[in-house]
DNA sequence: TTAGGATATTGTATAAATTACACTAAAGAT
DNA sequence: ATCTTTAGTGTAATTTATACAATATCCTAA
């Protein structure tokens, strides 16, 4: 048999943005609520179709933008999900991207009356997605899982200044496992990519922490030279 | 705007398979030679347009199968290269896939003659390919040199029964960088993943080295509680 | 038969990294 | 003033990583 033989088969082609933040202790990611069949009024991850004449990784900024309201995010390719099946309206391919986001930065107000709101939802506990999107939640989970033990992603996710046990316990809820307070602060400290402000935290009831900030030109001089940065 | 008011575009949809193996102390991978344009008598990556009623994954195996007679490979997903001008006759969104196998062990036969012939290369000197295939390539070697370091794969590329020396010259040749053979054999041999066969090489005008097989069995025990292999 | 060439095999001492572990300091609340 | 809560700090023991060289085995060729 011949390949060309065969009809010329067209899909659609769409993006489905997995973005993570951290609030009040908790791993959240940024859902809509979808206004339309199918799955109306379940959750999803923000996502549409592919125009012919973007990139990809437009695409998946314009959609993020057009359905949250979040403009010049950071995302890279999670991994693509295509199963016959996996849209009950025909086939569909997406790609499933990745994004760490600092939730106090930025402001949700979706432009597209296609989902009735964007909003953060705590990871620990969802209730189901549309589609196969739990399933796309899942891969994206254990790549920011893994992620983080080797790059010095938790900045990401926390505010410009932040106190090492706001770090610590980023890394904990993430990794869900408890973590020495002592050796985690000598290790983060060892990178030497951290800056000690002359600044402590305000409004606690108790001993306020040194504040910290993320030293981000040392990160990209390191990470060019070829250092990494393992937990 | 609102985004069901746009036309609804389609793309072609393909896979492009990167297929290492390592023979006679070189990494090298599959291309065949195109027989027609776009690209005629350029090495490309065994890739084909995916069928509406396949997953992607099988849509990998088949193409793979038609174009260079190998079956039943075990291939994991890559990255998908999805740029407007990837492609000099419009718009193909493609995901690469990534796969180790053992070289003697597989005949190249095709199917197909869309495929001039498929052949093994070697991944150090390659002539310019078809399409961003050069691009595809990278990516995959790249992922290639970084899962080694975590995982035991090398055991994908050899031969059933394989010396320490013969695995150690695969990490060297895929890391790029010499190995201390003492410190290599400990550590390796410290995962407990190899059984020492009572058998040598034959053959070699020096000294015969002891055979090892990979012991998959283990390796998937262990690998199920959570185990890593770091190098 | 023997000497030479090639690769296989093995251990140890040192340095570096990881782990386990508990008390004092500071600040606000009562 | 004292209580509560979190911040901040060091060391000893263990494990892991690194650097390094001599002997063993087998084949080849003189």
């Amino acid at each position: 048999m011949e390949l060309n033989d065969l009809p010329k088969l067209h899909s659609d082609f769409s993006v489905d943005c997995v973005v993570f933040g951290f609030d009040k202790g908790e791993l959240r990611i940024l859902l809509i609520e979808r206004a339309e069949e199918p799955f109306k009024d379940f959750l999803a991850l923000p996502g549409n179709l592919v125009y012919d004449n973007e990139n990809i990784d437009q695409a998946a900024n314009r959609v993020l933008s057009e359905l949250t309201g979040l403009n010049d995010v950071y995302m890279e390719q999670l991994y693509t999900f295509g199963d016959v099946n996996r849209h009950p309206q025909g086939r569909v391919i997406t790609v499933a991207y990745f994004s760490l986001i600092k939730v106090k930065k930025h402001t949700l107000n979706p432009l597209s009356a296609y989902a009735k709101k964007a909003q953060w939802f705590s990871v620990a506990d969802l209730q189901p997605l549309a589609f196969d999107h739990q399933q796309i939640l899942e891969k994206a989970y254990k790549r920011l899982q893994n992620k983080i033990r080797y790059q010095p992603i938790g900045f990401e996710l926390l505010p410009e200044k932040f106190t090492l046990s706001q770090l610590q316990q980023l890394y904990e809820v993430i990794l869900e496992k408890p973590i020495d307070k002592r050796n985690f602060r000598k290790k983060i400290l060892s990178f030497g990519l951290l800056i000690e402000l002359d600044e402590k935290q305000k409004n606690v009831s108790h001993r306020a922490a040194k504040l910290y900030k993320f030293n981000k030109t040392r990160y990209n001089n390191l990470k060019k030279m070829g250092f990494s940065f393992e937990l």
